[in-house]
DNA sequence: GTGACTTTGTGCATGGCTTCACAAGTGCGT
DNA sequence: ACGCACTTGTGAAGCCATGCACAAAGTCAC
């Protein structure tokens, strides 16, 4: 397992670094390109659902199908984190699983705050999907204090002033912005300032933040607009079809 | 502009289509890049942000600073659109939106219905933002028929039977699954069954459906994973970089 | 052990997206 | 009327990602 590059000259420092306990991979881990990165949880579910069903092998092939990917495409994303498969034969389920969680880090619990108690942000700290693996919803905070207290879960409601502690104290890395879009920068300017580095956007606008810290956006509204646009082009190209098969007989 | 494939063999009814009273648009919009018709909705937000705030004209510069990517990147993306910027000046940004939205397809109002009633399902019910501009929640539907009729904003919830009726009689066209991930393929299966062919899934899951079904995916967990991918390899960098100091010098 | 078969990992070609850089076009001051 | 300052729209170049095709490497049957 970790008996690859046992160089023994003593200057391997550089490239591979400390190989001994942190593993090979952290040297490889710092190229994978961030369309490879996005599509790794997507191994992870595929992976997690076959070991459910007892599947304990799968080829690249298979793997792929379930992920929704294509078959080259897995092979080149998997090739960047190492070569955990084998040849003839495919890759071990569990085997798999471990060395993705471990290239995404949810091999530790990362702490989350939610902010803004609103109904998506209730309904995030419900959502069980959250806590699945890796990560673990550790305070809610609103900019209301009058709901400051308010049990949402198994969690109370806190106040936006408790966030440099929830960082110092509790680790605090990812926060998720679900406030309306006009308190969004505000809460982004809050939880930049109290050291927060990683931020998932549910409000429909854009974060201006420093630039090294990082945002994800989700919208449902863009995403509606994105399935609008072919809906229409469809249509569109119905109608247009239509008159076309009129016009190439006149045409002719 | 429109000049350049002006065949009169009578054959050409394939690809260029009917020019002549459909707008030469609809030719150009056919070879929209998919990466630019996912920027547009943000480009169409940050618009509605300017003209609330009573702007009236913005260059390519500004918009996209609002839009949070380059302005090449912007001008190349309207581009596609059709040429309604002005040199030296910038863009009206009432025009821009219009164009926008119409490329879009949002000058029509979508009917979308929600599955699942769940705590993710209510939420998106009652997201306001939702409802925005060019679409229009008409039902909610939910599998577990003991829900059936409870009101869930100015809405009641419906059998999953209805959805025949729904696409026949309310025209809809876009659904979204917000079931857990065990139900999603199965709700899927029978939107496409009932004749919808776009489908935005919040499910954690693959959905398989016919080639001509767009499917969107959003997924949290997804995009907490990438987070904490980029968190992990920052501070693996900082360990690194700190532990191959030491090692340098016992190696050496 | 050998040969047939299967599947991974990867070099290479291809295509699409992004960035650059600038000509073309517009308004403004003089 | 003319030049200057400014901004769009777009060819061209570079870059990244995807798809292809195959050698390398393993299993299995015998």
């Amino acid at each position: 397992m970790a008996s690859q590059v046992r160089t023994l000259t003593g200057y391997h420092h550089f490239k591979t670094g400390a190989e001994g306990h942190v593993s090979a991979d952290v040297a490889a881990r710092r190229g994978i390109p961030d369309a490879s990165v996005a599509r790794l949880p997507g191994y992870l579910q595929a992976l997690t659902s076959l070991a459910e069903r007892g599947i304990s092998s799968v080829s690249s092939e298979e793997l792929a199908a379930a992920a929704g990917v294509s078959s080259a495409k897995l092979r080149k994303d998997l090739s960047h984190l190492g070569s955990y498969g084998v040849r003839g034969v495919g890759y071990e389920v569990d085997r798999l699983a471990y060395e993705i969680s471990t290239a995404l880090g949810l091999t530790q619990d990362w702490p989350v705050a939610i902010v803004g108690m609103g109904n998506l942000g209730r309904a995030l700290a419900a959502y069980s999907g959250f806590a699945t693996r890796g990560f673990n919803v550790i305070a809610l905070l609103d900019r209301d204090d009058s709901l400051v207290g308010t049990p949402v879960g198994d969690l109370a409601v806190r106040r936006m002033g408790d966030l440099d502690a929830l960082v110092r104290d509790d680790r605090l890395a990812i926060g998720v912005i679900a406030t309306p879009a006009d308190s969004a920068q505000d809460v982004a300017d809050r939880l930049v300032g109290a050291g927060v580095r990683s931020i998932l956007n549910f409000a429909p606008c854009v974060l201006d933040v420093p630039s090294d810290v990082m945002v994800r956006k989700v919208d449902m509204s863009t995403e509606l607009q994105i399935l609008a646009f072919h809906e229409q082009r469809r249509t569109g190209e119905l109608d247009l079809t239509a008159q076309s098969g009129v016009e190439g007989v006149v045409a002719l």
